[in-house]
DNA sequence: TGAAATGTTGGGGCG
DNA sequence: ACGCCCCAACATTTC
């Protein structure tokens, strides 16, 4: 029988050989398989930060590995994507391109040009869904709209997720006649160089075998403390699955399916599963959001904060940045960003609370941050939870709730080991003090080291005076 | 998936 | 013994 004109498997942000419904239908068409990986520069389409591209770096090698280990490759092309697979399609005969959705407008307009363009070629484009446990467009209201609030959504769209058997990774894939010509990874520098700051990035494993090291791990042990542990920053109580998840190395169905057979053998309890459940739920809802509202990465939702006073305040925003704030617990996860690329959600909360109503900084400008410097980066879950913490977003935080740095450290890292790891030159102060050293007496910030405004910076703003200014800034927006 | 201000209650010290 | 006051402790409301 004749093998036919090959299949392009075009991978995005969906790095991974099993459940890869675009991947598995090419490989049971029998056809030659050309994966495809794309640095892609189309205008309009956001391009990683610069965690991100480490990540891509250690995440594509492993997926090179994985593909050639059932006999392929994966080819690597720079450019504007419709022109990178026009190439590819010329120059091996292929008469399909197979990819998995993304939800974000720049990318949902780029697919369909190429889509058409593809279609008027006479190659078969074909999109599957891979990425979320609903497509947007299937969960809806009683209206028939999309929802705008978090938890009616997540009753709607849990109640049409039934048993999920994800797909099995191809064993075999047929290579094409030829391969087409291949960029070497290397030469594409993701990895940074001139200074290379990735050092304390060593507890990742970027690829699909991470990923199902971290969640096996995590269904095994963490998950039946989850609803507890989750949202102390000293403790390991979340999965630390969102780098794998934003690069797809694993999809939300097989951990969905994984979670569920962890209670049936009884290794962890429903209730905590479903904690840990809802947050695949907060990602869906985001993705959600972001299909309805493109619009929702650069502007805000509620229009009334386009008049909002945020200040200009360059050196504030280098402080928060670097973790110069004054404030321990802020301080301890700008830092954890900076060294790991990763920062634990309950803090990512305080920090972005502290630079939009401490600081009055456009939240535009943390989610840039967050961005740059996330391994996990995400469109869809950093702008909308940046939103979320602004009180512009659609299912917000009300603006009047304004964490205290102080509080939210008491209460998460009582014992202050977070706070140690991450701010070390305060480290020997006692509990009491670690998390405000403003408050501690001479003797005692004299007896740990410690020089306020010398090895530690005094509190670049006072607490309450922020917070009336930030109410006041609140009034003037509501009249 | 807040915090602070304000209001209420009740136990106990004390005259 | 009794009432007054103080002030935790908790509840409610306000931002």
């Amino acid at each position: 029988m004749s093998i036919g004109a090959p299949v392009i498997v075009w991978f995005r942000q969906d790095l991974r050989l099993a459940d890869n419904p675009s991947l598995a239908a090419a490989a049971e068409s029998g056809r030659p398989v050309i994966p495809v990986y794309i640095l892609d520069q189309t205008s309009g389409v956001r391009t990683p930060g610069a965690a991100s591209l480490w990540w891509l770096d250690k995440s594509l090698a492993a997926l090179g590995r994985d593909l050639a280990a059932v006999g392929s490759r994966l080819i690597l092309r720079r450019g504007e994507a419709l022109a990178v697979l026009q190439d590819l399609v010329q120059a091996t005969g292929a008469d399909a391109i197979h990819w998995n959705r993304l939800y974000d407008g720049g990318s949902v307009e780029r697919d369909k040009a190429i889509k058409a363009r593809m279609t008027d070629l006479g190659v078969a484009a074909r999109s599957f869904s891979a990425s979320l446990l609903n497509e947007p467009w299937e969960v809806a209201t009683g209206a028939g709209g999309p929802f705008k609030v978090f938890t009616p959504y997540w009753r709607a769209a849990r109640a049409r997720i039934g048993h999920l058997e994800p797909l099995a990774a191809p064993k075999r894939l047929t290579s094409p006649a030829a391969w087409p010509d291949s960029e070497p990874l290397p030469a594409w520098r993701l990895h940074p160089s001139a200074p290379d700051w990735s050092a304390g990035f060593g507890d990742w494993r970027p690829g699909e075998a991470g990923a199902w090291d971290r969640l096996t791990r995590f269904l095994d042990a963490a998950v039946d403390g989850y609803g507890e542990a989750r949202d102390l920053p000293g403790a390991r109580g979340t999965s630390r699955l969102s780098p794998h998840l934003a690069f797809g190395e694993i999809g939300p169905r097989q951990i969905w399916a994984a979670a569920h057979s962890a209670v049936a053998r009884g290794a962890a309890s429903e209730g905590q599963v479903e904690a840990f459940l809802r947050e695949l739920g907060w990602r869906e809802f985001n993705h959600h959001l972001l299909f309805h509202q493109p619009r929702i990465v650069t502007e805000n939702v509620n229009r009334a904060f386009d008049a909002f006073p945020w200040r200009s305040d360059p050196e504030g925003l280098e402080r928060w940045r670097r973790g110069q704030t004054g404030y321990p617990i802020v301080d301890a996860g700008m830092r954890e960003l900076w060294a790991t690329g990763w920062m634990h959600n309950r803090v990512r909360m305080i920090v972005a609370s502290f630079l939009v109503k401490h600081l009055l900084v456009d939240w535009r400008e943390g989610e840039a941050w967050f961005w740059d410097t996330l391994v996990d980066a995400d469109l869809a879950n950093n702008v909308c939870n940046w939103q979320w913490v602004a009180g512009s977003g659609a299912d917000a935080a009300p603006y009047f709730r304004i964490f205290n740095p102080v509080l939210q450290a008491e209460r998460f890292d009582v014992d202050g080991v977070y706070v140690r790891r991450w701010v070390p030159e305060i480290a020997n102060l006692p509990a009491r003090r670690l998390l405000q050293p403003w408050a501690a007496d001479g003797p005692t910030l004299a007896k740990a080291g410690v020089v306020l405004g010398r090895t530690y910076p005094a509190p670049m703003v006072d607490h309450a005076l922020a917070r009336a200014r930030a109410l006041k800034a609140y009034e003037e927006l509501t009249g």
